[in-house]
DNA sequence: TCCTCGACTTGACACAGATCAAGTTATTTC
DNA sequence: GAAATAACTTGATCTGTGTCAAGTCGAGGA
C-alpha cells in the first residue's frame, strides 16, 4: 500500500528506514471506487493525495456548466486543490476517481507535523512543487502555440498511458477541445497510416 | 535595494534581523536596461531572480518564430526558467527587461547554501512555488474556458498595472491572441462606455 | 438475450479570431 | 527636430474548431 510513495520519495530525498516508517504513519490509506468523488468544489480540500494505484481527474465546472480537466493523476502522482488545501478556502476543483483506486491522504495538520518531524520533507515538497510548475508552464505554452491535433499528438507522446485509460470526453476536456474534434483527429490520424 | 525582498520574505516566514542580513548576502544586485536580456533560451538559467524595481517578461519562441509570453514580473515577483535552473539543462525561455530594472539574482549554489544556513527558507520557497502553481492552474483554466474578451477583462481586473506598463503586443502574446484582436477588443470596450 | 443508456462518429453549418494588407500614430535615433 | 522605425488601427477575407443534430456502437443490468 506504500510502495509507490516510498519509491517516489526516495527519488527526491534521502530517508532512513526509520524515517520511512515515520513518513508512512502520517498518511491515511483509502480505497475508492470508480466514479467516487474525493473532493467536491465548494468544500475545503482536506488532503493532498498520493495515488498508489488507479486513476483520478481533477476538474472545474465553469459558469456555462462545462467541465474542464485540470489534471489526470495515476500511479505515483499527487493530486489536490493546492489553493484550497493551503489556505483553507473553498475548493474550486472536483476530484473524481476514474478507476477503482488506492490512495494515501495527507491532511494539512499531518503535513505540518510531518514537516516538523522530518524537515527534509520541506525539500521534498518544494521539489514536487517545482516539478509541478515546470509541467504547468509547458501546458500553458502548449495551449498557446499548438493546434488541436498538435496538442493531441503531444499528449499521446508524453502520456500514452492516460490516452488508453481515460475516456475520450475527458481527454478532449483536458486538451480543451470538443469530443467531436478529438474524434475527427483520431480518424484523420488512423487514415494516414 | 533589498526593501521589496525583505518585505516579501517576512510575509511568508519569520526571520531575525541577523537572518535578514544573511539572506541579503546571498543575492547579487544587478541593474539592467530596457530591452536587455537576462536569459537566452539555450543557455543554462543561472539565477532565480527577484524584481526590486522594473518589469520583465519571460517568453518562448516556437518553431514558427512566434513569441509567447509566459509571465510578466514586476516589483516583488520572482522570475526564472525553473526547469533549467533546477536541472542545469538548457533554458526554454528568454527573459527580457521591458523597463530599466533593479534585480536580485540568486545562483543555484547560493540557493543551496542559503537553504543550509537558513533552513526556514525551504518553507519560503515551497510556499512561493505553491502560489505559483495556484496562479498557473488559474491561467490554464482561463485559457480553457474564456473568450478573448473575457481573458482580457480578467487580466485587466487582476493586473491592471501590467496593462499600463506592457506593450499591446506583449499583452496580446500573454493572452494568446493577436495584437489585432486585442486592438479590436479595446475599441469595443471603450465604445461601450 | 434483449434493452437501455452513455460514449463515440459523422455531417452540415456557424462563428470567433487569425491572417493579410494598407494606413495612421508613436517612439527612437542620429 | 527630422527621418526612420516600430507600434497600433482598421477593413476584408479566411479557416480551424465549435455547435447542433442524427446516427451507430458497445457494455452493463434485468
Amino acid at each position: 500500500m506504500f510502495e509507490r510513495l516510498i519509491e517516489g520519495t526516495e527519488q527526491k530525498v534521502v530517508l532512513s528506514s526509520e524515517d520511512l516508517e515515520t513518513l508512512k504513519s502520517f498518511f491515511i490509506p483509502k480505497k475508492v471506487r470508480k466514479r467516487q468523488y474525493i473532493l467536491n468544489a465548494g468544500d475545503v480540500c482536506q488532503y493532498i493525495t498520493f495515488v498508489e494505484k488507479g486513476l483520478l481527474r481533477s476538474f472545474t465546472v465553469d459558469d456555462d456548466g462545462r467541465e474542464h480537466v485540470i489534471q489526470f493523476a495515476s500511479e505515483g502522482w499527487w493530486v489536490s486543490d493546492v489553493g484550497s488545501f493551503v489556505s483553507g478556502k473553498d475548493a474550486l476543483y472536483n476530484i473524481e476517481a476514474l478507476e477503482d483506486s488506492e490512495l494515501l491522504h495527507l491532511t494539512r495538520r499531518a503535513m505540518d507535523e510531518l514537516l516538523i518531524k522530518l524537515p527534509v520533507m520541506e525539500r521534498f515538497f518544494r521539489i514536487l512543487m517545482q516539478n509541478n510548475i515546470i509541467a504547468l508552464q509547458r501546458r500553458v505554452i502548449a495551449y498557446m502555440s499548438l493546434s488541436a491535433e498538435e496538442k493531441y499528438l503531444k499528449l499521446m507522446d508524453v502520456a500514452p498511458d492516460i490516452m488508453n485509460r481515460a475516456s475520450q470526453q475527458h481527454i478532449a476536456s483536458y486538451l480543451s477541445i470538443t469530443p467531436e474534434t478529438l474524434s475527427r483527429i483520431r480518424k484523420k490520424i488512423s487514415e494516414n497510416q
